[in-house]
DNA sequence: CACCAGTA
DNA sequence: TACTGGTGG
C-alpha cells in the first residue's frame, strides 16, 4: 500500500523505449504480489504445479524478466529483508484484511457467485517465505541479480538508484520517493496501464517543497509507520500544514514516534553488498526447476530459456566491446 | 504476467 | 498485420 499520492504529484507517461539501456532495480515483493494476484485462471485461482503448490509468481519473474531483457532493459530485483518494528501494526492490519477475505470467498462460495469467489481468492492471497525463496533461486538460475535488502527493498532500492547504480526503482507504491529515488516507474510490472515516470524533482519543484516536506506529508496522511496518519488529514490538508509553516506542531504533538518514522526514511537500513551484473543463465537448472519440479511446458521454457542465454550473451559481448574501445 | 491461435 | 480472449501450471 504505502502512502497515497496518488492523483497529486506530477507524473508522465513513457513507452519502454524510454528505458532502453537502463538499468532499474525492481521492488521485487510489490512484483511478486502482482504475479500472484494477476496470473491466474479465470475462476480466479492460481497457477500450481501438480504437487499443489502455487507457480504464479515463478511464471511472472521468468517471463517479465525475459520480456524486459528484450527491450534492453536490465531489472535488478531487491527484496525485502526484516521489517522496521513500526512497520507491526501495518502487517497485522494486512494479515487481518487477508482472513476477511478467506471469509468472504467462502461465502461466496457456498452462494456460487463465481466472480466474487474469485475477486476474494485474489484478496486472500499471500506470497510464502519459500515462493519468495524460489523466486530468487530461479533469478539466480537465469543470472540475473537480485538484492536482499537489510530491511524494506525500496529504502535499498532507492539507495541504488541515489547512487547512480540503476537508472529507476519500478514499483507501484510511491515510498521510494520518500527515501530519495530520484525516479520511480509505475506500471513496468503490470499490463492494464502505461508505464508512467515520476520524477522526485519535478515533484519537489512543482510543489514547491522539499524532500523534508514531502516525508511530513506523507507521514501526516498515514506511511506503513502510522497507518491512517493523523485522522481527517489527506494530501490537501498536509500540503496546507507544510506551506503554512505549521506541519511540524502537528506532527510532534499529533503522531506517536514521529521522529522515529522520519529516520526510517531519512536513514534507512541499507547495504553496499550486492551487483548489478547480468550472468550467463543455467539453462538445465532453469529448465529442472520450471519443468521437471514446477510442471511448466517444456517447449515454451526451452524457447525462452534459449532467447534469454542468447540476450544476456550478447548484453556481455557488448559490454566487453564497449570496454575495448573506452 | 506473456503466449498464441483464431479472427478480421 | 493487428487485435483479442482463452490458456498456462
Amino acid at each position: 500500500m504505502g502512502v497515497q499520492f496518488g492523483d497529486f504529484i506530477p507524473k508522465r507517461q513513457i513507452s519502454l523505449d524510454d528505458l532502453k539501456g537502463k538499468k532499474v532495480a525492481i521492488d521485487g515483493m510489490n512484483a511478486l504480489y502482482q504475479f500472484l494476484t494477476s496470473i491466474r485462471l479465470k475462476d480466479g485461482s492460481p497457477l500450481k504445479n501438480k504437487k499443489g503448490e502455487i507457480t504464479s509468481a515463478y511464471n511472472g519473474i521468468f517471463y517479465k524478466t525475459i520480456h524486459l531483457l528484450e527491450n534492453d532493459i536490465t531489472p535488478i530485483w531487491v527484496f525485502d529483508g526484516e521489517p522496521p518494528k513500526l512497520k507491526e501494526k501495518t502487517r497485522k492490519m494486512r494479515r487481518h484484511m487477508k482472513e476477511q477475505a478467506e471469509e468472504k470467498m467462502k461465502e461466496a462460495m457456498k452462494k456460487e457467485n463465481l466472480d466474487e469467489v474469485a475477486k476474494f481468492a485474489k484478496r486472500a492471497s499471500y506470497l510464502t517465505p519459500k515462493i519468495v525463496d524460489n523466486c530468487k533461486y530461479l533469478l539466480g538460475l537465469m543470472g540475473i541479480p537480485y538484492v536482499n535488502a537489510p530491511s524494506e527493498g525500496e529504502a535499498q532500492a532507492s539507495y541504488m538508484a541515489k547512487k547512480g547504480d540503476v537508472w529507476a526503482v519500478v514499483s507501484q507504491d510511491y515510498d521510494s520517493l520518500l527515501y530519495g529515488a530520484p525516479r520511480v516507474v509505475r506500471n513496468l510490472t503490470t499490463t492494464k496501464e502505461m508505464p508512467e515516470l515520476i520524477n522526485l524533482d519535478d515533484v519537489l519543484e512543482e510543489l514547491r517543497i522539499s524532500l523534508d516536506d514531502l516525508i511530513d506529508i506523507a507521514i501526516l496522511m498515514g506511511t506503513d509507520y502510522n497507518p491512517g496518519g493523523v485522522k481527517g488529514i489527506g494530501f490537501k490538508r498536509a500540503y496546507e500544514l507544510v506551506k503554512s509553516g505549521v506541519a511540524k506542531d502537528v506532527l510532534k504533538k499529533e503522531v506517536e514516534n514521529y521522529e522515529e518514522i522520519r529516520k526510517i526514511f531519512k536513514e534507512p537500513k541499507i547495504t553496499d553488498e550486492y551487483s548489478v551484473n547480468l550472468r550467463l543463465p543455467n539453462k538445465e537448472g532453469i529448465i529442472k526447476f520450471l519443468v521437471d519440479e514446477n510442471d511448466f511446458n517444456y517447449e515454451r521454457v526451452k524457447k525462452h530459456v534459449d532467447r534469454l542465454y542468447t540476450l544476456i550473451a550478447n548484453k556481455t559481448k557488448q559490454k566487453t566491446l564497449d570496454a575495448w574501445f573506452k
